[in-house]
RNA sequence: GCGCGGUUAGCUCAGUUGGCAGAGCACUACCUCGACACGGUAGGGGUCACAAGUUCAAGUCUUGUACCGCGCACCA
């Protein structure tokens, strides 16, 4: 740091020291180096979709992130942040689908067919997947690239099948016709969670559907009225459902109405379902378009009339005038064609929730079609293991992720961690628990909603219809009996049972040894059945393939194989038996802290807690910390087609990694939604550039004292560098100012508050550090040695400047040596609490500083990265630097007097710059230095000590427990606006004093109070009371 | 309908076990004084949404109300 640029510039550094990260594989985990002095601490990265963009929702994870494995890594442990991304299956197709259309090359997907289709995709894969990671590159991420993952990886394929067939042979993969939330748009089923309900006002059309007479003609004046939202599903209807208790209808069931448009009678049913409450009582049945009319018709057997194809279009069955046309389309025709008839008897406004695809943005259908589904495994340990926010919770986190302030403060040992060495310490850590592990949620508010969603789990739809995803590993022929395949590959059917009914049989090649695996097959006839083998074993695929089973053509639900993210990754091969888990596994599964966001609790959080337990027999993480949600500054969320997303790299080109990092960290409190504001890393950006400007002061000083020796080594080695006797009250003021922070900030990373954390570090260094030690340091700094004689002959008392008596320029060095220890400790010690935060500029400063010149190699001398996280100073420390707390008051009761100086200055309109003279009528013993400091920070020309001033009628005084400062105005003085000034603080003081005596007069008051407080207010009282004292003395002395 | 957040300075938000209402931005005035104008100094600005209750003491605890946001479940 030999030429010092005056601002910040943030490009020039960032590249250079990332580079320097990867090439010192300073991001690199290895499980061999885990120990018990050395604890695991890992993480795996929500991977986000292989082509997508990094938004500031990504700069709000990955920093939280980062910030986590950057400070386990100062911690001392062995930290693996594992990174990835998402093969995002609906996503990523319909983006490579919509690209190819543009471009003019398919009007659909079926143009190229599935094996073209998905190369395309691969290829756009190829093109786009190394985007986001470089821009993660960009953000500081430190995660262990040598481990990036993929969900579509070989390995993680295999894993993905491994767990299907596993869960299907367990009984909890079925396959099955059922209604299933169908987007017509993509052309897939959903899962329920993949919906969105939203309010739409839309009207309740109320149709009359009449009686037939024997000839089978509608009855003209007798009929029932049904209500829909949905009239185009009329054309479906099968009945007409009452509830069998409503006494109006009772005597209607059995009997037939004429479905109007089609002409069909269709029966009047009796179903416990129909709320005689709602509507006119009478509900339409559409058995194949709606949830609930579909298990009345399975009830009632009634026939699954299907109207609405999957293309949101309807079929030929609805009829002529209808077919092929859209659904909405279809209503309005249906309400034409009523209307005319004379049979829609009135149409009602109606508010309803529309379930609408969260992908595609269109309402989704109820269709009846074949699907795979899950029923979830490990449901009720997964459950139980996340802490509900009870009474007497810690709010400390679970596995030990940042270690509690007392742990650093008072121990000298490394941070514990939960999991290889100290697995049971999370279980012990959580009272009563029995014997599982618990979970914390941060904001422990989402385990309710986590605990709700697990007590009301319903099975999971996994098949999708779509090309691009993990194929569903089941293969299908259709054989006869006697087949010959079945005697060459040597099926054995373990019974016989009638057809259509399903059996297991037990596949065993001829030379046998292979796996065994479950199947299935169905009888079409007497003569055909079709055989189902599900199976992920290579040599039985291959077999498969070779006798003409055909693969399903579904593949699975993206979630399907993110669900298995923290230990696929990790290299997980299934193999549960034979305990053949990989070293990385050993040493990082559980994974200490899951940061995402509250929308993907159940997609994601939920599932890959089930995964856990079901595969691994451990839960995935022990705290999940859930960020907020980036909104604009309207409040509105990020979107692409609002346009109110800043590109996170023009943010970081414009303003630097670190500023977009610490902006977006300081407005991001714990479960708080955040109004993102450009501003915000402006904030950061001004930051960062005090921060440089700080250090460039220290540089601008000279050289360290002992080549700088002093700064980063821990608190028992530095003795030699700080000599005690020449600190002043400065110096110790800004010592426990720093320790204070230490502690904080600690605390605040122990409950996962970093925007406390970032809001303690800028008040600590700027309001404290650059705003009064640095300006008073200057005291010291940059007089020269004339100066400081002049100010000791006129000012100090020789009694109390015994260290100043004997001035000479050895003295003088001496004293500037030592603030520069001081320094050069507080810096050493800022910077590696803002590293987290801060990567880059600290790296920087760090060398630059030649903080790092000092260090151990692997302690902070190659990298601030493995610098260790400060410790606050201990009582061994305090003691021998003289650090006691007294001082924060004698330095800050200095720093009090200066302000009311500079108010003083401001009340009589003496400019900024212009220098005068203070008289400063000490109530006790004043250092020489601090009266030097006094008349620094006032910007005074000079500020005489005088124990037994007269000061001139009028002449502006304030005062506090270091005494009286006088502002002489030689000849100037205007009694007319002190006493204005004067008797406004006198109203004050009075009115303060009110306040307080009011309190002590109750006699409640004194009885009840606790003691502390009770002599808190005593000792307001006595000040206020000596300020209205001085305020009125002042007053008199005016005339 | 059930549940969860939120309501504090013009804006965005902190506010620990109840004990003197805070920060940043914005605003006003002065200041380029040997780190920094991406800066310094000082200042103005609040009926803590409303109502009742508990308490010596309520922004903080209890109950209720209003409004904003979110989630879950829904009867056509």
């Amino acid at each position: 740091m030999s030429e010092i640029p005056k601002a910040y510039e943030p490009q020039s550094v960032e590249d250079k020291w990332y580079d320097f990260w990867l090439k010192q594989n300073c991001f690199t985990a290895d499980p061999a180096r885990v120990s018990p002095k050395r604890p695991a601490y890992s993480i795996v990265i929500p991977p986000p979709n292989v082509t997508g963009m990094l938004t500031m929702g990504h700069v709000l994870n990955n920093t939280i992130q980062d910030i986590l494995a950057r400070k386990a890594r100062m911690d001392g442990k062995e930290v693996l942040w594992l990174p990835g991304t998402d093969h995002a299956g609906i996503a990523t197709q319909t983006v490579v689908e919509k690209t190819l259309k543009k471009a003019g090359e398919i009007k659909h997907r079926d143009d190229l067919g599935r094996e073209k289709f998905l190369e395309r995709v691969w290829a756009w894969k190829e093109k786009h997947g190394g985007i986001i990671i470089q821009q993660l590159k960009k953000l500081g991420a430190s995660c262990d690239w040598t481990r990036e993952r993929f969900t579509m990886d070989p390995e993680y394929s295999r894993c993905v099948q491994k767990v299907f067939v596993e869960l299907y042979k367990k009984g909890l993969i079925y396959r099955g016709k059922r209604m299933v939330n169908w987007d017509p748009a993509a052309h897939t089923a959903l899962s329920d969670e993949e919906v969105e309900m939203i309010e739409e006002k839309g009207h309740l059309w109320h149709i009359k559907y009449p009686f037939i007479d024997d000839q089978g003609k509608p009855k003209a004046d007798e009929f029932v009225v049904v209500a829909t939202t949905r009239p185009e599903t009329m054309l479906g209807d099968e009945a007409v459902a009452v509830n069998p208790k409503d006494p109006r209808y009772t005597k209607l069931v059995g009997k037939k109405v004429l479905l109007p448009i089609q002409n069909k009678p269709i029966p009047i049913i009796a179903d416990e379902l129909v709320d005689p409450k709602f509507g006119t009582g009478c509900v339409k049945v559409t058995p194949s378009h709606d949830p609930a009319d579909y298990e009345m018709a399975v009830r009632h057997k009634l026939p699954l009339t299907v109207v609405i194809g999957p293309d949101g279009r309807m079929t030929a069955v609805a009829g002529k005038d209808f077919e092929r046309l859209d659904r909405m389309k279809a209503r309005q025709l249906v309400i034409e064609k009523l209307t005319e008839q004379g049979l829609l008897v009135k149409i009602e406004d109606y508010v309803h929730n529309v379930g609408y695809s969260q992908r595609s943005h269109v309402p989704i259908e109820p269709y009846l079609s074949e699907q795979w589904f899950l029923k979830y495994p490990s449901v009720e340990k997964s459950r139980a293991c996340v802490e509900l926010g009870s009474a007497g919770a810690s709010p400390a986190a679970v596995g030990a992720p940042a270690d509690s302030s007392e742990d650093v403060a008072n121990s000298s040992e490394p941070g514990k961690s939960g999991r290889l060495f100290a697995a049971d310490e999370a279980s012990a850590a959580a009272p009563g628990a029995g014997a599982l592990p618990k979970m914390r949620f941060h904001p422990q508010r989402w385990a309710k909603v986590y605990d709700h969603w697990m007590g009301n789990i319903k099975d999971w739809c996994i098949s999708r219809q779509l090309w691009w995803g993990h194929r569903i590993p089941v293969w299908r022929k259709v054989m006869k009996r006697n087949d010959p395949v079945m005697e060459t590959i040597d099926l054995t059917v373990g019974h016989t049972i009638d057809k259509g009914g399903l059996v297991e049989l037990s596949f065993a090649p001829k030379e046998g040894g292979v796996s065994y695996s479950r199947n299935e097959y169905k009888w079409i006839d007497d003569e055909h059945f079709e055989l189902e083998i599900i199976t992920d074993s290579p040599a039985e695929i291959k077999m498969l393939e070779d006798f003409g089973f055909t693969q399903d053509p579904d593949v699975l639900d993206t979630w399907f194989s993110s669900w298995l993210w923290p230990f696929a990754t990790m290299g997980w091969t299934g193999d549960k038996s034979q305990d053949s888990n990989t070293p990385t596994l050993r040493a990082f599964y559980p994974t200490t802290d899951l940061v995402t966001g509250p929308d993907i609790i159940f997609f994601w959080v939920a599932r890959m807690i089930m995964a856990g337990y079901e595969f691994m027999d451990d839960l995935p993480f022990h705290n999940v910390y859930f960020t907020g949600i980036i909104r604009d500054k309207q409040g509105r969320k990020m979107s692409k087609s609002l346009g109110n997303s800043p590109d996170p790299l023009d943010l970081i080109a414009k303003y630097g990694a670190d500023a977009l990092r610490f902006g977006t960290m300081r407005s991001a409190p714990l479960g708080q939604d955040i109004l993102f504001d450009e501003q915000n890393v402006e904030l950061g950006r001004n930051f960062c550039n005090k921060l440089w400007n700080a250090c460039r002061f220290r540089q601008m000083m000279g050289s360290a004292p002992v080549s700088g020796a002093s700064a980063g080594v821990p608190p028992a080695e530095i003795q030699g560098e700080i000599d005690p006797k020449l600190l002043t009250s400065d110096d110790k003021w800004i010592l426990l100012k720093l320790d204070q922070a230490i502690r904080d900030i600690t605390e605040a990373f122990a409950e996962y508050k970093f925007s406390d954390a970032t809001a303690t570090l800028y008040r600590f260094f700027w309001s404290e550090y650059c705003d009064w030690y640095v300006e008073a340091s200057k005291a010291v700094l940059v007089k020269s040695v004339t100066e400081l004689n002049m100010s000791n002959e006129s000012g100090a008392t020789p009694s109390n400047a015994t260290h100043l008596t004997n001035r000479s320029f050895n003295d003088l060095t001496a004293r500037k040596a030592n603030t520069l220890a001081v320094i050069d400790f507080v810096l050493s010690h800022t910077l590696r609490l803002f590293h987290p935060f801060l990567p880059f500029i600290t790296e920087e400063l760090w060398h630059g500083m030649g903080y790092a010149d000092d260090m151990p190699e692997n302690q902070g001398g190659k990298t601030i990265m493995t610098a260790p996280w400060p410790k606050s100073l201990d009582d061994d420390f305090k003691g021998h630097y003289g650090l006691d707390d007294c001082y924060l008051d004698l330095a800050g009761a200095k720093y009090d007097l200066v302000t009311l100086g500079r108010n003083l200055r401001r009340e009589f309109n003496i400019q900024a710059n212009k220098k005068i003279k203070f008289v400063l009528k000490p109530a006790g013993n004043i250092p020489a230095h601090d009266v030097e400091v006094i008349k620094l920070l006032l910007n005074a020309e000079a500020v005489e000590l005088d124990a037994g001033y007269a000061p001139p009628k009028g002449t502006p005084m304030v005062a506090n427990s270091v005494g009286e400062l006088y502002l002489p105005l030689a000849g100037l003085v205007d009694v007319a606006a002190e006493k204005a000034r004067l008797t406004k603080e006198v109203a004050k003081c009075e009115a303060e004093l009110e306040k307080v005596q009011s309190k002590l007069n109750n006699p409640n008051f004194a009885q009840k109070v606790p003691p502390n407080v009770l002599q808190e207010h005593q000792q307001r009282l006595a000040e206020w009371q000596a300020k209205l004292a001085r305020a009125k003395a002042a007053l008199a002395g005016l005339g």
